[in-house]
DNA sequence: TCTGGGGTCCTAGGACCC
DNA sequence: TCTGGGGTCCTAGGACCC
């Protein structure tokens, strides 16, 4: 005997244009101005406010695109800290409803609104969004539905200050008319295959012959089809997701042809990397390199070690090996990236009488001497500014 | 002044082992 | 002389998400 799923009732808390909803919310001079956040040589818009948008500045637009574009927009260089205080108070207003809650990345998460005492789900769903609203000075848009997928594509479709409620039983119907970039998963590639292939909307995926289907979407096939007819039984997960890798990458200011400037950053990089590694009592086993062409082609090279290690020394011969099998096209690079995976629990003796001295500084901290250091020895304008999105 | 940064997951071929 | 599968790891690349 099969048993039948209880009903549930999710939202989808998303935040409106976060970063810059966090800027105006500190800055309140700010509302109801064309305001952005995004880098600002080289660099691209991250969030973009609604009357920048009415403008037509779009992320991920370039920042120069968007100043050419919207002259008077004024773009910010991000605070991430900032941002993420702002997320903590948020999603802890949420908690107070629910501990049914999943953080889904710094401005949108999931909760179960299941089993609420006192309130309907939908009450206490606006009330929510009234909440922050008023105690964060933050725009939020929610959606409800039956589960994750519904809940999803709710909260994204009367942005921003937008509620949206999908009764249940009505969750094919009102994702049908939609077009198929709605479905998780489906990006500009996919959308084009599908199109291709005569599917264009959330109906057509949703009744497509299944091998039709994986002629062009391949294994995910069922998997899509079966969000294209509303159902979804993924679960509100609370803990928080191993760490599977570590990356750090920056783009130069100016395309580079010095493999010295290139190595030094790179091994700047790792240091940063390893000693967020070391504070969060980890351990990693493969190293990869990513070299970043000025014609944006991009090419990686990997290694595993013996050995997992914590250690910045023991990476330094392995990133000069995969640079260098990165070198031989001698085309100047615009951005070199270092990635760490198979990321191992470390065993923390060492660490926990590091920790007892104070050596584990914050991470923000650690990050930004570093740089300085590298800055020092080699001068401010061998180096890309760090662009801190 | 074209095009960031930090992640996750999937695929596919080859090596290697049984 | 001909030639099996299955499993796992390694490596490179790509799509997608926020």
């Amino acid at each position: 005997v099969k048993e039948r799923s209880p009903r549930r009732s999710i939202i989808h808390l998303d935040a409106d244009a976060f970063f810059v909803g966090c800027e105006i919310a500190a800055e309140p001079s700010l509302r109801g101005k064309a305001v952005a956040v995004g880098g600002l040589q080289r660099g691209i818009i991250a969030s973009a406010s609604y009357e920048a948008r009415k403008m037509g500045v779009y992320t991920p637009m370039p920042t120069s695109s968007a100043l050419r574009i919207c002259p008077t927009l004024l773009v910010l260089p991000g605070d991430y800290e900032k941002y993420e205080e702002f997320s903590r108070r948020m999603f802890s207003v949420l908690q107070e409803y629910t501990p049914e809650v999943e953080v889904g990345s710094i401005d949108e998460g999931y909760a179960d609104f299941s089993n609420l005492r006192g309130k309907s789900p939908e009450d206490a769903a606006r009330e929510l969004g009234k909440n922050i609203w008023e105690r964060l000075n933050l725009s939020v848009s929610i959606g409800l539905g039956s589960n994750k997928l519904v809940a999803s594509v709710a909260s994204k479709l009367h942005k921003p200050a937008g509620f949206t409620c999908v009764p249940a039983g009505n969750e094919s119907s009102f994702l049908a008319p939609l077009g198929v970039r709605w479905l998780p998963g489906v990006g500009p590639k996919t959308e084009e295959l599908l199109s291709a292939a005569g599917f264009r909307f959330i109906s057509d995926v949703a009744s497509s012959e299944l091998s039709a289907l994986i002629k062009v979407v391949g294994s995910s096939a069922t998997q899509l089809r079966a969000f294209a007819n509303g159902f979804d039984d993924r679960p509100v997960v609370t803990e928080a997701p191993a760490v599977q890798s570590y990356s750090r990458q920056e783009t130069f200011e100016e395309n580079t042809n010095a493999e010295w400037l290139v190595q030094r950053i790179m091994r700047a990089l790792s240091d940063e990397l390893m000693a967020r590694v070391r504070s969060d009592r980890k351990m990693i086993r493969c190293v990869e390199v990513k070299i970043r062409h000025g014609n944006m082609e991009q090419y990686r090279r990997s290694e595993s070690l013996e050995e997992p290690t914590d250690l910045e020394t023991d990476t330094y011969e392995v990133l000069d090996r995969l640079l260098k099998k990165l070198w031989i096209s001698r085309l100047p690079v615009r951005l070199v990236g270092v990635k760490f995976s198979q990321v191992y629990e470390s065993s923390s003796a060492r660490q926990s009488t590091l920790d007892l001295a104070g050596y584990n500084r914050p991470r923000r901290r650690v990050l930004a001497s570093v740089m300085d250091k590298v800055k020092a020895r080699y001068g401010p304008a061998a180096l890309a500014r760090p662009h801190r999105l």
